[in-house]
DNA sequence: GTGAAAGCGCTAACAA
DNA sequence: TTGTTAGCGCTTTCAC
């Protein structure tokens, strides 16, 4: 572990060009009205003495930190069950790079961390967060609302339902859901059932609305309730087949979820897809690609998400209005919905 | 998305607690020697104003930061492949929040990117640094020294082999090789075969080792290379199954490798554990509880790395020596070795 | 177009 | 024990 040197100042870099300290700022923040001469000059100096702003005197004076915060709730979100968080994280983090902005993580583990969170977000060190806030008693929302900040939901947000003011991303779980449904439809299934997750989250109750889009007249016993474990899954697919043992196909809130199912459909002799057919949500490869015969279901762009998640609230930050995001289709609440395409595996 | 509000700064706790500016900085920084009526005023002050201490300008003046970047490679490591990047994330998270600092992600995809950590990490933006650094060739190692930051990595670096100045946790990949090797003898198991992972990865690398050392006289057809992916394990597997049709265990550098090679195992009509016994390496949940029949595996303590990386570079930055950790074998090099453990399941 | 000077909010000598 | 003072390195009016 080597100690860090003192590096050179702007002070150092003005001596060495001749000039002041004031046009060396101008330069390097690329301001205009400094004689190109003078600048070449600059720009010398600073790539002689390796020169780098000290960000923390700039904040001082710009308010601005080029920092935005990551919050995630780390036991209540499934954030570390799968590579999910991971890829939003990666979609995030290029988007912020590549507007220079920096990514400090804070995870949550329980009350104790909420506090230090509300307190770090509102000591302004950042200049706005991005919020997972999956379970609908979260603590999370309220407090990045008490600080202040500028700040963009990951996943919709199920409090808040009316107010235009959260700024929100998510995929299209219930157009996910119903092109799962309807795909199942269209290979002649007549008796779908359905696996729910946990529906104090709105992905699983978004999935779930969507399967009723299709199928508004399904019988309740047709639907079981999950939780987006494989454990959950293998429970809901045996209450399922002693129930509707006619059943033709499972519509799975996740493809976790579906892994269960398939357990328990092979352990009870049934065969996916002749007998059963089945469809997951997520897409989540080592599962999906994994499982025993590969399993169909919904992808969606998670590292879409992220990056989207990022490119809003820097644009909100910038003062623009965020709801301008191209590439994107913006519904009512100012909250925007990333499409999810159906992919066909083995089993439907 | 709200905007932030002006906070109040040290100035107005002062004049509200009627002293100066200096005490109220002795008492929120915890300093003796400031009498209890005081300091009982100043708090009080500080509780109603809400005040939180700017920590720009606290750097500004400390040069410390109370923040530590986590640099990753992404595309070159299996970070995103698995949550085992996010496990260590957590880790790192819980041990710099109880020491009150930040963590600041910095994920790398190419080269470009390399020259933007390297002027962050130089810029003095953070206390130091912990690196995943996972393969022969990477940049990444070099460019930290080059800043001078305080480093940990994590993994075994391959470069720099005899230097006792790096500092690194990795997990005993060596040992739980041995001990995997050792189980299948146990088992009566005498033709044992190993899919390696890349070897340009130590981890892979050592774990060959440990194979080696249990079984020093292996016939080299019984080993054969993988690269930590489920595909890998399938062509490794039949290669191995051509070569030696009669073996009877075989070793896999990883679980994905391990659950290729039982999908070959099925499909060639050979019973696991009956016919070929399996062991895996990681106990990444998804596959080797899903696997089927589930994997018995070398489960290393993936969040406790994080953590220990974590408290290592603090107590670097704190001056005392990194060598002390707690709880942890402390090798030749300036090294901490985690250990493993085997989780018996159903293939061995 | 360029420079001089005044802070941004804080800590750390040094005096008192 | 407490207060006064001098910066930390930078941006930004405001003169020139």
């Amino acid at each position: 572990m080597t100690q860090t040197a003192p590096r050179p100042t702007l002070e150092a870099v003005a001596e060495r060009a001749g000039v002041s300290r004031a046009t060396v700022s101008r330069v390097v923040n690329g301001a205009h009205g400094v004689r190109e001469a003078l600048a070449e000059r600059v720009r010398r100096a600073v790539e002689e003495l390796g020169y780098v702003p000290n960000q923390a005197a700039r904040s001082l004076v710009t308010r601005r930190h080029q920092a935005v915060a990551v919050v995630a709730a780390e036991p209540e979100t499934r954030v570390f069950a799968d590579p999910y968080f991971a890829q939003q994280l990666r979609g995030i983090s290029k988007e912020l790079t590549a507007h220079d902005n920096q990514l400090v993580l804070l995870l949550t583990e329980g009350r104790e961390d909420h506090a230090r969170v509300g307190r770090y977000l509102a000591g302004g060190h950042v200049d706005g967060a991005l919020v997972f806030s999956l379970h609908l008693d979260d603590p999370l929302p309220a407090l990045v609302r008490g600080a202040g900040l500028p700040t963009v939901f990951g996943g919709r947000p199920g409090w808040d339902e009316g107010r235009d003011d959260v700024v929100y991303v998510d995929s299209d779980n219930r157009g996910g859901a119903r092109s799962a449904v309807r795909h199942l439809a269209g290979l002649g299934r007549t008796r779908v059932a359905h696996i729910t997750g946990p529906l104090d989250q709105t992905s699983a109750a978004d999935r779930l609305a969507g399967f009723r889009d299709v199928r508004p007249d399904t019988d309740p016993a047709l639907v079981a309730r999950g939780d987006f474990t494989s454990g959950g899954g293998e429970r809901a697919m045996r209450e399922l087949l002693d129930r509707c043992p006619g059943l033709d196909a499972v519509f799975a809130a996740n493809d976790l979820t579906a892994a269960g199912a398939l357990r328990v459909l092979r352990e009870r002799g049934l065969r996916v897809p002749d007998d059963v057919a089945v469809v997951g949500f997520d897409d989540m490869l080592p599962v999906a690609e994994e499982s025993d015969p590969p399993l169909t279901t919904v992808r969606q762009d998670i590292e879409g998400m992220g990056r989207l998640m990022a490119r809003l609230l820097l644009r909100g930050l910038d003062g623009e209005a965020p709801e301008a995001a191209d590439g994107a289709s913006v519904p009512a609440a100012s909250g925007v919905i990333l499409p999810t395409t159906l992919v066909r595996r083995a089993t439907a």
